[in-house]
DNA sequence: AGAAAATGAAAGAATTTGATTGATTTTTGA
DNA sequence: TCAAAAATCAATCAAATTCTTTCATTTTCT
């Protein structure tokens, strides 16, 4: 991995926690604790963060939202992982579709820049930008409470593409249903995406399955289940209908 | 965990509880009562705390308010002003649509709700969803540096849209060839946002009356210009070719 | 290929930590 | 009130962790 890389790794870990601690970011960055080491001297010095016993502290950052940040990025590095994994699915000169939604957006890191990418997450547009990595956006109506494009006019806008590879996000998995989600009009849109792409994944943690359905957005069979942790029953229950890729930390 | 970390904590519970027992933070940090002593040592020499036998306490004074930046005075900038009349001229129930760029925006607190939005820019989603202010997003290619829609693919999201107004942001205003944007591909846009509108208004304070043309979009004739003081000179210039709407302090 | 830069590993120095000990303070109970 | 008991404290030390420095190896650039 490139040193500009790791250090944005860097930097972007500490803007969500704080405080990082070294081996957090030889697990992250895949490397040794020596090159981190050289790494948080280097971003001391550009005054990027400050050195401190055991990992690094962010510099002019918020002290003060730890209770609910806290809470959020217990829950982000399995999610960080598989999104790492995902990402390194995409290779140069590819295509793909990113959905909307928190644990897809977490793939924008790792991912190659030269690629074209499709979403109709408004969240993600800032991300891929900064990292300028070539970003059209669906056209359509914009969903407040999960800043995603839908509708009519999305999946218009939607049609013209082709994609490689597209990675989705779901609110569960259900075991005879499918991929669920509750709206609808996002499901019509994942679906679509889905059909439009030559291989789709579902990023997904352990906790999102469950047979709560909502909405049947589509069958198994056509994607790739990426998570985390997998108790060997609820595996067993969905391997014959899918293909799930468990990444462990 | 590290010493910031748990310093952070023992501040935290501070904020909530005044007095705290050796023994709680003990329980909280997970570590050893030689410890915290030594943190509560430092935090007190920090005057971040006051040690008392079996604890520690908070002191009176907060140093921790970082006093809220004064919001600006109702001393509206010329920008403001303009936002402000041009927002007038919508009426409930009108669908419009808004160009990119920052002076557009100024647009949207003055907006009534109850109307429907159309952008390619992506600067102004969350301010009109944060409103509750229903909108549909061009679809295309996002272009970083002016954080818009825009390309082929923008066009023909647009056109599928009929406006009762549009309000257009232009870096200048050319008495001869019209209003100017450095891109050919927002110039395109703008043109056809304006032709799919019943009115068009240019948003534009007196700095960008200028001569210097880089790429001509449409006619004068179609839209009225939102300005504020204007020389007597310039605005003879102007006004035979167009409508030009003063906006006074 | 050769030079320059980046990397990983290792050794010794420095820091942090937890347990222990004895001193000090607070509480208890007559 | 006073002394014993209990709790808290500061000081110390050994173990664990982390840090810096150094050097050989690999990678990258010319």
């Amino acid at each position: 991995m490139l040193t500009p890389e790791r250090h944005r790794l860097i930097l972007q870990l500490l803007k969500e926690k704080s405080i990082v601690k070294i081996q957090e970011l030889v697990d992250l960055t895949q490397t040794s604790e020596s090159t981190i080491r050289r790494d948080l001297t280097q971003l001391e010095q550009g005054k990027f963060l400050k050195r401190i016993h055991g990992g690094a502290a962010r510099l002019q950052g918020k002290l003060s939202e730890p209770s609910m940040t806290e809470k959020s990025t217990k829950n982000l590095q399995p999610k960080r992982q598989i999104a790492q994994y995902a990402a390194s699915l995409v290779e140069e000169g590819d295509c793909i579709y990113l959905d909307a939604g928190s644990t897809v957006m977490e793939i924008i890191p790792f991912l190659p820049k030269d690629i074209v990418v499709v979403t109709n997450g408004l969240m993600h547009i800032n991300p891929l930008l900064e990292r300028n990595i070539t970003t059209y956006l669906i056209g359509g109506y914009a969903k407040q409470k999960t800043n995603a494009i839908i509708g009519r006019g999305a999946l218009a806008s939607l049609e013209h593409y082709r994609f490689d590879k597209c990675f989705m996000g779901v609110n569960g998995i259900h075991s005879q249903f499918g991929y669920t989600t509750p709206d609808q009009e996002e499901a019509m849109i994942k679906q679509l995406a889905i059909s439009l792409s030559r291989e789709a994944f579902v990023l997904s943690d352990d906790s999102k399955f469950s047979e709560i359905a909502f909405a049947k957005i589509v069958d198994l069979h056509e994607a790739t289940i990426i998570t985390n942790e997998l108790d060997p029953e609820t595996k067993e229950q969905y391997m014959s209908k899918t293909t799930i890729k468990v990444v462990t930390s």
